[in-house]
DNA sequence: CAGTGGTCTAGACCACCAT
DNA sequence: TGGTGGTCTAGACCACTGC
């Protein structure tokens, strides 16, 4: 008799973790909301509080929640002051001053090749293009393209970005219940061309920080392609090693 | 009588967390060496197992120390295959080939006031600089020079570079026990200038990245800074945001 | 097989927050 | 003051490594 193969499973904080981020891209938690306390998830999830905790430490550890002592566990939001810039890496060489925003344009486009292979697609699907501008005391400093797949963000238009407040991601979030977890980001230097030079008020030729960048949302799904060209001239792009 | 200000401890574990790195710092375990058992130091600190578990759970976080389930816990080395490139993002668009290296020089000079300040020396302090050159499949790609305190480097030449079979980071903690444990970057993109553009074989102006670096080893002293220009008509630096 | 780290449990006590 | 997360302890059992 074949021996039947031993199936070695995940830890039991594990399988907590990954049901808890299950839940979140149902929607059963929402960003900003409490989720319920340590007792009442090792209830529900027949396990002891330790073996939560541990589920907890991890998805804080990705920024999916965050906890507060005494008051409870958060599902993390882009709308918090804390997370407005968390992947905007680019600083001022003297760490001075914010961004605004200026809207270029919000159109309805079919996916191209490229598009369509980044965020699993299939080629012409419809998406949506944003463009815009960073400026920073009144220079332009980033030009900000960016893809996302219609289905996920039907009724996004020009206005809807110009009547809110906050980050994109907050609008992503908060209108389309479509949280960013963690994105991946590809840098190389190109010079600018002649549009890319115009709007950022740059010679052509200018060589301009591109910055490519994947972006996730609950259960490693990519949701956004951007793409960025930063004029690096007072500013520079900050990394972390470790 | 004025209330004494109650002086909030750190918690045990981060207590814990500290001397190790302390007794790191100081030489009492090497790179590649095993700590003692959780049990052990558990013992020594006058604490729980588990509490000395937390501390060594952070410092496998940082990279400080890596554990082996039935084998014990050891120091972090840049000698391990998997910590070569710990420290360069830079690859391949196609993912493909791998780096060799080509030292331009090594030489002995006083600190500028720029790499005084980064590595908190005074001015013309004397520091050791580096100057190489990195190659896949014989083209040129990173232009790299760097520039270390010669009271932690005393007798670092180009002969003892040229001897080193492995990475810069190796050598460093091999012959002077100095490991570097993090690092920050700033990156922007620049115009290659003359020397630059002959070194990397390419056209004078070619926008280049560049990549200043600080490193530091255990403690946070820094110990090294070093500037990079990459070429990135086919390479990319990578990066992960969460 | 002895020793190591990995998982899981159970419970005590504390610090903090809201009410 | 009650409920929350943060710390710390104690111990059982398992999985893996190396002799």
């Amino acid at each position: 008799m074949p021996s039947t193969k031993p199936r070695p499973l995940a830890p039991l904080y594990e399988q907590i973790r990954q049901l808890i981020v299950a839940a979140l891209a149902a929607g059963e938690w929402r960003p900003g909301d409490a989720l319920p306390s340590e007792a009442a998830l090792a209830e529900r999830f027949g396990a002891s509080p330790g073996t939560v905790r541990r589920a907890l430490d991890e998805l804080t550890a990705e920024h999916l929640v965050e906890r507060r002592q005494g008051s409870g566990t958060f599902v993390s939001t882009h709308a918090a002051p804390r997370q407005q810039f968390r992947f905007l890496r680019l600083v001022a060489d003297d760490a001075a001053g914010s961004f605004t925003r200026e809207l270029l344009g919000c159109r309805r486009m079919r996916a191209t090749a490229e598009v369509a292979r980044a965020l699993g697609l299939r080629t012409a699907e419809p998406v949506i293009e944003v463009r815009r501008l960073l400026h920073r005391r009144d220079r332009p400093v980033v030009l900000d393209e960016l893809w996302l797949p219609e289905r996920h963000f039907e009724g996004l238009t020009a206005d809807v970005i110009r009547n809110h407040p906050g980050a994109l991601y907050a609008l992503f979030e908060a209108r389309f219940g479509v949280h960013m977890v963690r994105a991946e980001e590809k840098l190389r230097a190109l010079a600018a061309a002649p549009e890319a030079a115009r709007l950022l008020q740059v010679p052509e030729g200018e060589p301009l920080l591109s910055v490519e960048r994947l972006a996730y949302t609950y259960g490693d799904r990519p949701v956004e392609l951007r793409r960025g060209l930063y004029h690096t001239s007072a500013d520079h792009y900050r990394n972390e090693l470790n």
